[in-house]
DNA sequence: GCCGATTTGTCCGTATGTATC
DNA sequence: CGATACATACGGACAAATCGG
C-alpha cells in the first residue's frame, strides 16, 4: 500500500474525475490552488498530475491549465490494463472467475524453451498450464514458466488460487516490471478444445506474451496467455514525450 | 525537437543502453555519479531515469542501484510502439512503405458514426480509407475520421503521403495523447479483398481503434486500423505504481 | 500589438526517509 | 553501525505559453 503523499493526491483526483466531480473537458483547479488545497509543495501536485496524464485522464496545456479528458466507457468485454493478476482483473470487471490447473510439472530449460521464454538454458522451472473461466466460460488458456529459484514451493493447489497472491504475500516477491507483446495466432486443436471454440467461427486467438521482472531485476516469469478473441480487449494510452 | 536537459540525458543514456555500452543486468552509474557526469541536479537525472523505466529499459532498486534490463530483440514483424505515423513506423522498422487512398469524402457525423467514433453528432468530418503497403504487401486497412475544424485543407493527395506531417508541419497541430483499444475481429469481405488474404488461412484481423487529442485537449481523430494478423505485433511495458 | 497576470514547464539545492550492503 | 543508493518532499527561481485589458 503506497502511502506517499503524491499517491494519495493522485488517487483522490482520479476518484473525483471518475465520479465526474470534474466534468469532461473542464479545467482542473490550477496547481497553485491544489497546493493550497492539499497543503503540499507544487512538485508533489505535479507528480500526481503526471500520473493522471499517463493514465489518459487529463491533458496539461502550458499557459492554460489541466483538462479532464476522461470519458467513462461501456466496457462490454474483459479489459486488460496494467500489471494485474486474473483475479484482480476479474474483480475490476465485476465478474466471477475461477481457474482450472491442466498441468503442473517441473522442468529444465533446454535450447528450445530458452529461445521461446528468454530463460537461460539449464534454468530450473515450473511449467503450469491453466484455464481461466469467467462467468463459467473458459476465456484464457495460460502457459506459465516460473523460475524455481525465485518462486520456491509453488504447487498445483496454489496455482488454482492465485499465484501472485502467493508470491507477494508469502514469498514477498514484488512484481515491478512486465514486458508484453501482443500478436494474433492461429488456433490450435488444443485451444479449440479447451476454450470451447468453433474453428469455423473464429480460427485465431489473441496471444499476449510477457516477461516479468522482480525487484532485483531478475526475470522470473514467462507467460503466454491465449485469449478467446471475442472477449479480448486491450487498452492503452500513449503520450507524446515531454510531459513525463 | 525537445532540447530540455533531462531529455538529452534520457536519450544519451538510452543510446548507451541500446549500444550495449552498459551490459544487460549491469548497474548504471549511481545518480550522484551521473550528476557529476552531466553537470546537473539530481532531480534532472531522476527524471531521465524515470523515462527509461517507463520504456522498460531499466529497473530502479532502492538501496542498490539502477539495473539495465534491456534486451535487443529480433523484431521479425512490423512493431507498433508509442504514438507514431505509419511512415515513422516503417522507417523505424527499416522498411519501405507506401499508401494508397481508397476513399476520401467529407461527411457529417450522424448518431451511428458518433457512437462509433466519439465525435458529437453533427461534427463535420473527413472520412478517409487507406491501404498501407510494406515491401509491396498490403498490411493495414485504415479508416480515418478527422475533425475538419482542426484539420482543414486535407486532401487525398496529402493522405497518400503523410497526414501527420501535414498536421504537424503545415497546420502546426501537435498530437499529444492517444487512447487505443486493441481487439480481434472477424475478417470482412472488404478486408479479404484489400489485404489479399485467404479466409481459409486466417479469418480474423488485429484491430486497433484510437482516439487522438491535440494540444487543446480536443479529440480531432478517430481511426480504426485493421491489421493483417501475420504481420501484427504490439509491444508494451507495464510498471507497477510507485516509480513514476 | 503590447503589457501584466496567470498557468504550466524546467531546473536547482537541500533535507529527510528507507533499503541495501 | 556507517556508508551508499534510491525515494519523497519542500521551496525557490526563471522560462514559455496563454489570456484579458
Amino acid at each position: 500500500m503506497p502511502k506517499a503523499k503524491y499517491d494519495q493526491i493522485y488517487r483522490d483526483l482520479k476518484r473525483k474525475i471518475e465520479e465526474e466531480i470534474f466534468a469532461y473537458q473542464e479545467l482542473l483547479p490550477s496547481e497553485n490552488t491544489l497546493v493550497e488545497e492539499y497543503q503540499c509543495s507544487r512538485n508533489t501536485i505535479r507528480r500526481a498530475i503526471a500520473s493522471l496524464v499517463r493514465d489518459g485522464y487529463v491533458q496539461t496545456m502550458q499557459g492554460k491549465g489541466v483538462r479532464n479528458i476522461f470519458q467513462p466507457l461501456e466496457q462490454a468485454s474483459f479489459t486488460i490494463g496494467g500489471i494485474e493478476s486474473f483475479r484482480e482483473s476479474a474483480q475490476r470487471n465485476h465478474k466471477k472467475g475461477y481457474t482450472k490447473v491442466l498441468c503442473f510439472v517441473e522442468l529444465t530449460a533446454d535450447e528450445k524453451i530458452s529461445h521461446r521464454t528468454g530463460f537461460p538454458v539449464g534454468s530450473e522451472l515450473y511449467y503450469i498450464q491453466r484455464l481461466h473461466y469467467l462467468d463459467d466460460k473458459p476465456l484464457i488458456l495460460n502457459h506459465n514458466y516460473f523460475l524455481k529459484e525465485v518462486t520456491p514451493g509453488l504447487t498445483a493447489e496454489i496455482a488454482s488460487q492465485s499465484i501472485y497472491e502467493y508470491l507477494e504475500h508469502t514469498l514477498h516477491v514484488t512484481i515491478v516490471n512486465s514486458k508484453r507483446t501482443m500478436t494474433v495466432e492461429k488456433m490450435t486443436e488444443i485451444d479449440e478444445k479447451y476454450l470451447d471454440m468453433d474453428a469455423l467461427e473464429y480460427n485465431c486467438l489473441a496471444v499476449v506474451s510477457s516477461q516479468t521482472f522482480d525487484s532485483n531485476g531478475i526475470m522470473f516469469e514467462y507467460t503466454q496467455s491465449r485469449h478467446r478473441p471475442d472477449y479480448f480487449r486491450f487498452q492503452d494510452n500513449a503520450v507524446r514525450r515531454g510531459t513525463i
